[in-house]
DNA sequence: AAAATTTAATTGTCAGACAATTAAATATCG
DNA sequence: CGATATTTAATTGTCTGACAATTAAATTTT
């Protein structure tokens, strides 16, 4: 295989771009095992340090994965969804801590993303994930449960609503959406009577995705959002006049 | 700083996980400086080789940046939308390469996640936006025009759909479902007559976009959805009866 | 005061060594 | 012969120490 390399940039970095090119485009195929890195070493004409830094790089993107021993070496690793899931959860996540995004936004984004299953949600949901579905709702209902708790069996609903519609890609885009805002609900409090509500509203998403009536989840889904959207205002109104 | 460390993995493993939840949980904050490679060393005691693979494992995912010279050092990164982006599209290119990912199932989620885009997009595009559209409708009625330039367009129009929602979020989470398609959609020929119809649909899209009638945007982008499927399946007729 | 030089801190790269792991090859024993 | 134990070889993981390259700050020179 050729390798060739952009100048004017460290060289772990080069050797790992060409190795990555080589991926993407398909010159490597999954499971394939790399040269070893001292084959490395001679074909970049590299210390074995190098070659390293470069390989770390591209684990790191689950690119590849090593295993030591004589049969061993870096092979191509096949991304699976779950992988790819990760980093789009911790790509998402970051991002959105570190980019000053509103809460508005990012609600906008979530719920503007989730309508888009309801169709396929509502034709492909099976008993299952309905059942998933009332799990959280009833588990949102119960007295003792820490705001965070709380938070994250609503991300655990929402999860279950995007993976009802059954398609993969979907599920994956959808991740970052739906768990990175997690953090950003952390900051509200929920109290019994705003919890009540929001089980409610819940309750009536799952309802309707059971009935198969495509245009009353969207309500429902839309009216959760508004009051999503409220809850957060009322948190930034009170932190306003607290600086005041 | 304390560390706690796993055990049962690589040391520079170990260390990229610890100094990555770091920066996850704000301890390390955007811009901070990192304690020098010689002093992470003494911290974890490790050698030097060691930490710096832990780094650059660091560095593949844009979390932190390096600098050499007397104040250089790593500092912890602020995730940018472009890095982010170009990651989300690299992640989902790989993704839907390696898994076999049906034609049906990619374009399913395109499809269903640019509607969701439609409401926004209709609220808040601009002149620019219904301008770019147009732009790309032009290219792709042009007759000396490639297959891949054809399919370059066809996801520019749609990244500009996407943006003209204007919700920096969806942008970015949409920006895998729209392009790591194109190398699917590069195995389709694009005859004349299928491309008039295709710039048919394009136009019709950025007429109601441009008219503000939601529910007609919707109709155009979900024929055009079922007939980018329809051109899939004959694709895939061909190679079955060619096989047989 | 400005320009040139030196210094010190830091990352990037190299070379060579040894440890740990693992599968395959080989030797041993019943 | 067959099963088991041992050795071997290949490979990645880690360590040590060195030097190169880069850069900002400190110092010297003009």
């Amino acid at each position: 295989m050729k390798y060739e390399l952009d100048q004017d940039k460290e060289l772990s970095t080069q050797i790992s771009s060409a190795i990555r090119d080589n991926i993407i485009n398909g010159q490597l195929i999954v499971n394939q095992r790399l040269p070893s890195e001292s084959e490395l070493c001679d074909q970049f004409d590299v210390s074995r340090s190098t070659v390293r830094e470069a390989l770390k790089r591209l684990a790191a993107q689950n690119l590849i994965r090593t295993q030591r021993g004589a049969t061993g070496g870096a092979f191509v690793n096949k991304l699976s969804f779950k992988d790819a899931y990760r980093q789009q959860i911790t790509t998402s996540t970051l991002l959105l801590s570190m980019n000053a995004v509103s809460f508005e936004t990012a609600c906008e984004a979530r719920f503007a993303l989730e309508r888009a299953c309801i169709p396929l949600a509502v034709k492909r949901r099976t008993p299952d994930h309905l059942a998933s579905m009332r799990a959280e709702i009833h588990r949102q209902a119960q007295p003792g449960l820490t705001d965070e708790s709380f938070c994250a069996s609503d991300v655990a609903f929402h999860r279950t609503l995007v993976d009802s519609a059954q398609n993969p890609i979907m599920s994956y885009q959808l991740a970052g959406a739906v768990e990175a805002i997690e953090p950003l609900m952390n900051m509200i409090t929920f109290t019994a009577r705003k919890r009540e509500k929001i089980v409610a509203y819940h309750t009536k998403i799952a309802d309707t995705i059971q009935a198969k009536d495509v245009l009353a989840t969207e309500t429902a889904l839309a009216a959760l959002a508004a009051h999503t959207l409220d809850l957060a205002n009322e948190v930034a109104d009170q932190r306003k006049s607290r600086k005041s």
